[in-house]
DNA sequence: TGTCATTGAGTGCATATACACCTTTTTGAT
DNA sequence: ATCAAAAAGGTGTATATGCACTCAATGACA
């Protein structure tokens, strides 16, 4: 008569539970979770993970010194997230954060010596993993998955 | 004669480091990171985040309790991930864990009664933000976004 | 010029993530 | 029957993530 308890009790919420191996959200942190640990992988032998290669990158792409804010928002990043994980590369001698001249409260990041030595011997290794992906993607893909993501990153604004 | 000491030593790493704009792994988490709020905000009146949900969502789909392992691989999660991530699941009485009958080492996850209640209870919410998202994406795009996630993970499986 | 709202940043807390390493159980080969 | 390899799972440790809340500096305005 039925399989189980379980199923006929349930069946209609398993049933409705299947459509959210639709959900945006769950795929986009899935792909993320996948795609890191090639990334970490790779610039492991310069003691950095992909988060912290960001960072860095950045940091030393940024014409002038960002704030902390400005940094976390390019970053797509929680400022408060932004901070601790700027701990470890302070702590490692890779950032520094400076109080800017203007304001009190404001603190500019900005990348050591150590720094910038670090992000250009990773800065190869970053290149190697990301052909290898373009490569696995398709750099056609790329471009609209590139797209789809900023265009998700707007729709959260909205979604508030 | 120069702009500062620094912009003159490290200028071609700047200059490269600006190549890491375009990284697949950091747009795939800053996304992950963004849309990952407004989908905690609508579940979090069910107590829930956006993880907790989907690995509610997974074991009720599966018809057969799934292993941790199977579980994790269908998450594309970590399995030690998982297994931490269960616990806060299984002390809020949503989950259970259960010894599977044939081997001794194999973990059986199930819902509980209340698992399947708050799973139903959050699913409305789920996909009223689901809905909004794809809305602000265009479905069409969604499409494409999904299928490229998913060769995204399987590019990574491959760089290995 | 004295308030007070705004802005920049940090902390407490809870949760997520995964690698390295370990234990237990099962399987398979001899 | 035995023992080594493989498989399932857990733990130690380090890092990531963000919300709620707080503090301090700034700026706007009466």
């Amino acid at each position: 008569m039925h399989t189980s308890k379980s199923s006929n009790k349930n069946e209609s919420t398993a049933q409705a539970a299947r459509e959210a191996a639709e959900c945006v959200c769950f795929n986009v942190r899935k792909a993320a979770r996948l795609i890191s640990q090639s990334y970490d992988r790779a610039l492991k032998p310069h003691g950095l993970n992909t988060n912290q290669f960001s960072i860095l990158a950045l940091i030393g792409a940024t014409p002038d010194a960002p704030s902390l804010s400005e940094a976390a928002k390019a970053l797509g990043m929680e400022r408060t997230t932004l901070t601790r994980n700027l701990r470890h590369l302070d702590k490692a001698d890779l950032t520094q954060t400076l109080v800017d001249g203007q304001d009190a409260r404001t603190r500019r990041l900005a990348l050591t010596t150590k720094g910038w030595a670090v992000l250009d011997a990773a800065l190869p290794s970053w290149r190697s993993v990301q052909k290898q992906t373009l490569a696995e993607l398709g750099s056609g893909n790329w471009q609209h998955l590139r797209t789809n993501l900023d265009h998700l990153g707007q729709a959260a604004a909205m979604i508030g």
